[in-house]
RNA sequence: GCCCCCAUCGUCUAGAGGCCUAGGACACUGGCUUUUCAUGCCAGCGACAGGGGUUCGAAUCCCCUUGGGGGUGCCA
């Protein structure tokens, strides 16, 4: 079948996968499913100064691990391929000729700084920078020469004299005047071809029907269009996807985590808990005159010197790739889902949805034109759901968030007991909850995190009547044989009643003793799995030191 | 500056001229459950940006204003 559809997404080798890629990854991959068609992974690392070596690994596990599996692509080969741009040179190159032969391109020599020139010129004559079109174009000759010169060589594209319209399946009619577009660079100095060009060839290439791409797009499209055109190739159709927005409303960006370091950082160093040198140390950047330029947002630092500097502030970074909500244990299925909603909703108004049955009634026509905000409360809400709803999947996804965070207090904890921890903390939100509410269990007494106003509000308020309750149920504690949740239940409740205090009053002693805070699971869980000899040894040295 | 896109509760959205005294979800507030933190349950608060038209009738159509977003690269 000739009009079979193929989508495709096309994402840098940069970075871990963002989630605003992941979105549009979504909607390629939901419209190709939907209308049987097939969905395709092109990697466009036609920069060779921004692509990073590992990212694309990192950016298709990703893709692997939300389980948005693609029909050809990198890994999985194709009838269509290469399917990485550095791999198709020669397709660009042929098809740059095309145009050169047929005077719908032409050379042109100028330097970065000739062109900033006429730019800032443009600028401060208040209008946008405008390729002029030399009256006569350079022979194959005159390029020879500039080349031998040390001049940079591209090509460009004779743009048509015309106003082109989009028909955009999701905005409707798009025109963008010809006076918006100007004579634009297709194939590079150093022989590669711009995004404009490599993603029109592809696209002919590869037979793609659905181009669905981000907003940020939508005023290139003309520039496709008319390349499509002078090439002979079919026009696809377009889908201009609306943007993903932070809460505050600005574009999605690791900005965010920069800002969220750099005031944390501030505060840090103004309280006295953290200090000069060992910022420095941990930014990971040259010196303290770096580090400076960093504080006055004038550079970012990297994502390790980021985890680093959170790691010792004990801060959670706010996610913005992929991979941070997989850190933060959120589960894959739970965040297509929650970016589905962003810009769709499906005819039957459901909201919670598996991938396969977002497939099954996908349709562009219930794509929304206005950008939306992440909300994170509502991803949490998801999740919470979820996580809570199925005690296998739960299990499975505990263990790849392990995985991903090899520093987990959680690190080496078998099976049975990961099992239970699941148990014990019903109504989790994410496995980093858990974490956060389980490590006293799994760390060395030293290692404890001591919750000041905890240790102030349960043991000392009250002329150390924490404490004093402490001393008071340790021996009953000593004397139980049965240290399973059941036989301490049946234990404590049996002293607070026989003692006649509310049980709060001594679960609540007990529970900042033996964690070091007002926070943790079930306190008859908290104690058996800490075990009988762990919690008499926290209660002494407790007991002891704020006597 | 110029060009393009957008505009319903705090947020994501339903709504395609009368079905809307505008529905749902999340958040928020109050209550209940509870040994902590969460979860859960119940109830409540809460929006058609403003101004002009068109029409018997407008959240829905048109125009202007305002606001938001994007673009203006030999980045993608």
């Amino acid at each position: 079948m000739s009009d079979q559809v193929r989508t495709r997404f096309a994402p840098s080798p940069t970075g871990y996968l963002h989630i605003g890629g992941a979105r549009t990854a979504l909607f390629n991959y939901l419209l190709a499913r939907r209308l049987g068609g097939t969905f395709i992974i092109r990697v466009e690392d036609t920069d060779q100064t921004r692509n990073i070596a590992g990212a694309e690994d990192k950016l298709l596990d990703d893709m692997r691990w939300l389980g948005l599996d693609w029909d050809e692509g990198p890994r999985v080969g194709g009838d269509f391929g290469p399917y990485h741009q550095s791999q198709r040179l020669q397709r660009y190159q042929a098809a740059a000729r095309q145009l050169l032969d047929a005077g719908r391109a032409y050379y042109a020599f100028d330097t970065r700084e000739e062109l900033d020139e006429l730019r800032t010129a443009a600028e401060k004559a208040g209008g946008s920078f405008y390729y002029p079109r030399p009256d006569r174009f350079p022979s194959e000759a005159d390029a020879e020469r500039a080349r031998a010169e040390g001049r940079p060589v591209v090509l460009r594209f004779l743009y048509p004299d015309e106003d082109i319209t989009v028909r955009d399946e999701i905005l409707g009619d798009v025109t963008v005047p010809r006076s918006e577009v100007d004579d634009f660079v297709i194939l590079k100095a150093d022989g590669f071809p711009t995004y404009h060009f490599a993603v029109v060839v592809d696209d002919e290439d590869m037979r793609i029907t659905h181009v669905l791409r981000g907003q940020e797009h939508l005023i290139n499209t003309p520039k496709h269009i008319a390349l499509q055109r002078a090439l002979g190739y079919r026009t696809p159709a377009f889908a201009h996807l609306p943007v993903i927005l932070a809460a505050g409303g600005s574009k999605m960006s690791k900005r965010e985590k920069d800002k969220t370091v750099r005031d944390a950082v501030r505060d840090a160093v103004a309280a006295g808990t953290l200090d000069e040198a060992r910022v420095l140390e941990l930014s990971g950047v040259a010196d303290a005159e770096q580090l400076k330029r960093w504080r006055k947002k004038k550079i970012q630092l990297d994502a390790d010197g980021l985890e680093r500097l959170a790691a010792a502030l004990q801060l959670d970074l706010p996610e913005i790739d992929i991979h941070d909500f997989r850190r933060s244990g959120y589960l894959p299925e739970v965040i297509l889902n929650y970016i589905a909603l962003l810009g769709w909703s499906p005819a039957d108004g459901r909201e919670r949805m598996t991938l396969a049955e977002m497939a099954g009634q996908f349709d562009l026509s219930r794509v929304g034109k206005t950008n939306a905000r992440f909300d994170r409360d509502k991803l949490l809400s998801f999740n919470t759901d979820t996580v809570n709803a199925d005690p296998e999947r739960a299990l499975a996804g505990l263990k790849d968030y392990l995985a991903v965070n090899p520093a987990s207090p959680l690190q080496g904890v078998d099976e049975a007991t990961l099992r239970t921890l699941l148990e014990i903390n019903a109504g989790y939100r994410t496995y980093r909850d858990i974490e956060h509410k389980c490590a006293a269990l799994f760390v060395e007494d030293e290692a404890l995190a001591w919750d000041d106003k905890a240790v102030e509000k349960v043991l000392r308020k009250g002329d150390k009547a924490g404490v004093t309750q402490l001393a008071a149920v340790r021996p009953a504690l000593a004397d139980l044989a049965d240290w399973s949740p059941e036989g301490l239940e049946t234990a404590l409740k049996q002293y607070a009643e026989q003692n006649g205090v509310g049980f709060g009053k001594v679960a609540q002693p007990l529970r900042v003793a033996l964690t070091g805070s007002m926070i943790s699971p079930p306190i008859f869980h908290t104690l058996s799995l800490l075990g009988k000899e762990t919690c008499l040894r926290r209660v002494d040295a407790v007991v002891a030191r704020e006597t």
